[in-house]
RNA sequence: UGGGGCGUAGCCAAGUGGUAAGGCAGCGGGUUUUGAUCCCGCCAUCCGUAGGUUCGAAUCCUACCGCCCCAGCCA
């Protein structure tokens, strides 16, 4: 799946590189720690990437860990989400899908050892007094008034707390470790808070839940991570990381290493964000295919190859960063073009007319499903005396670049006739409405006469057997590069035509049996797939994927 | 004004004291029954800035500048 290493290794691979080389470790374990509190988005890959393919690399293993350790924000069917994208994504986790939640008993002992030891207490302030405690930026906190208890109070305080004697928010434990630190992680962090909920893994057999930074640590320890791969906004919380490490009785001694995440132009990897989308109904869901998650992608036909070569190009640094949008779209062309089966659509239909076809003949054109791979064969389109092509391939009125059809021009069609445009058809608004053309019988693809040299090739689709579809144009979410800039709300940033729906869509018969899931490419329009969810053969539904490159698209744009 | 990070091309990114890889984008050309693909060529006298060390610096030192993160009983 993986070709060979890279040349150069980024700085965490060099780490492990080093570690093993040097027997601080045998094997390598990572962990890919999400909360299942919403979907997995682009961000989430890269780290799926990274964790689970040093693992690989290395012969190592790497767990699929839920951080479920807060219950009002957690939901079953995001664990289900979350396990569906990391394996569609191409990963495998053996036996090694684990939750925090598998260790409230160690972490509640953790605890324990802490308070025994003194370096735990219960405090009683409220949230707000704990804010005003905690100090500023650049001013000390100051101590709480219940730090001072004694270990036999704190045992007593912290086992009434979990015997459910407290209402939320009465109590929380704490780590004693020093209210003037410059890092405000060590002003005393909360380790345990009460929380009367549910939670989807536990029940209610708990109503104290361990803090983030706690129970990461006491999991990654407990699972014998070497390696602990994490965002650069966690680069703070490592004091507190080794904190825990130091003062904890635990099996193993994980190092923490930061790298920055991955941010995409156009779009936002705000799990937050994402779901205000969805509330609002701007999009209709979680895998919407123009949303950037791993199920949003997949949907809209990024094949996994491309998305994990993607972030490998992306590379993994301690840089902030803003991807472009192009490099994504590059690695899904790339794989799609060799993968895709080419077919003809025509999106925006205009009828031809051939006036000297005969009337009613039906011809059978064979037709390449892949112009570079022969073993994927070939299909019979039907040929007849009307046909659709795309509106954009004729112009009454063309600039000299213009290859396409014009009046008096010509221009073949693909796997068909050299054609000559004599007539025009329009509306009572002077629209063109028909194109009366005239064919060339010579130049049928296969004949002598095919070798005569027209300007251009355009896609058609024959009317009497064209198959009606809906035909979803897809656009970037978002009509500027940073829509969580400060300037304003995200959402004044939506672009408008994110999606269009080609209302006429035509499509040649083969493409109404793909089967869901599907990606093929239509000739010069771009890839499309079928829609996994609303696919039907007697109503297609295809997704376009991307636009193929199209250097006359900046032609036009340049002259304009 | 505290602490932690980061500055190499339009966007990513190698480089670890010996004279700036690669990819994307862009530009020019060739092939082509997809204006696609493919192929060829061009694209940093310079590494945030200013000094310094050195025969030699993107790499070492000093100062400065800029950007990001941290004051949830979220993760």
């Amino acid at each position: 799946m993986n070709e060979g290493q890279p040349e150069t290794r980024d700085f965490i691979r060099q780490i492990i590189a080093d570690d093993l080389a040097g027997g601080r470790h045998a094997v390598i374990i990572t962990r890919f720690p999400p909360e299942p509190n919403g979907y997995l988005h682009v961000g989430h890959a890269k780290s799926i990437c990274l964790n689970f393919g040093v693992a690989a690399e290395t012969g190592g293993r790497c767990y699929l860990r839920l951080d479920d350790t807060n219950p009002l924000k957690e939901d079953q069917a995001f664990v289900d989400a979350i396990i569906d994208s990391v394996r569609w994504l191409g990963f495998d986790w053996g036996g090694g899908l684990t939750h925090a939640s598998d260790y409230f008993p160690r972490i509640h002992e953790c605890a324990g050892d802490l308070i025994r030891a003194g370096k735990a207490y219960v405090d009683s302030l409220s949230p707000e007094q704990m804010r005003e405690f905690r100090g500023t930026l650049t001013a000390p906190g100051r101590e709480s008034p219940h730090r001072s208890r004694s270990v036999a109070e704190n045992l007593d305080l912290f086992a009434r707390m979990r015997a459910g004697e407290f209402a939320d928010g009465e109590h929380v434990l704490r780590a004693k470790i020093d209210m003037a630190s410059p890092n405000i992680n060590l002003r005393d962090p909360v380790l345990y808070r009460i929380r009367r909920a549910t939670h989807q893994r536990t029940g209610d057999a708990w109503c104290i839940y361990p803090m983030y930074d706690f129970a990461h640590t006491i999991s990654d320890a407990i699972e014998g991570i070497t390696h602990s791969l994490c965002t650069l906004e966690f680069e703070d919380h490592r004091p507190l990381y080794e904190w825990f490490l130091d003062n904890l009785q635990l099996p193993a001694r994980p190092r923490q290493i930061e790298f920055s995440r991955l941010n995409l132009a156009f779009t936002i990897t705000s799990k937050r964000r994402l779901a205000e989308l969805i509330d609002l109904g701007l999009v209709a869901g979680w895998d919407d295919p123009r949303m950037p998650t791993i199920a949003g992608m997949r949907r809209r036909g990024y094949p996994p190859e491309a998305l994990r070569d993607f972030v490998s190009r992306t590379g993994v640094t301690k840089k902030e960063h803003l991807i472009q949008m192009s490099l994504l779209e590059n690695c899904v062309r790339e794989d799609l073009n060799v993968r895709g089966a080419r077919a003809m659509a025509v999106i925006n239909p205009l009828k031809v007319v051939l006036t000297n076809y005969p009337e009613g003949q039906v011809e059978m054109l064979p037709a390449a499903n892949h112009p570079d791979r022969p073993e994927l064969g070939e299909r019979q389109l039907p040929f007849g005396r009307e046909l659709w092509i795309e509106q954009d391939d004729f112009m009454e009125v063309a600039p000299n670049k213009f290859f396409r059809l014009k009046p008096g021009g010509e221009v073949r069609l693909r796997y068909g006739y050299i054609i000559r445009c004599v007539d025009l058809v329009k509306d009572e608004v002077g629209r063109v409405i028909e194109v009366h053309c005239t064919y060339d019988a010579d130049t049928r693809s296969g004949l002598a006469g095919a070798e005569r040299k027209v300007k251009g090739t355009i896609h058609w689709v024959s009317a009497a057997h064209a198959v009606r579809a809906e035909v979803r144009l897809y656009d970037r979410l978002f009509g500027v590069a940073r829509p969580d800039g400060a300037e304003a709300d995200f959402k004044t940033f939506l672009n408008p035509e994110s999606l269009r729906v080609a209302p006429h869509a035509v499509l040649e018969p083969s493409l109404a049996t793909a089967e869901p899931g599907t990606v093929l490419q239509f000739e010069r329009l771009g890839y499309f797939v079928a829609d996994r969810v609303d696919h039907r053969p007697t109503r297609p539904v295809f997704n376009r994927v991307v636009t193929l490159r199209d250097s006359w698209a900046k032609l036009e744009e340049a002259a304009r």
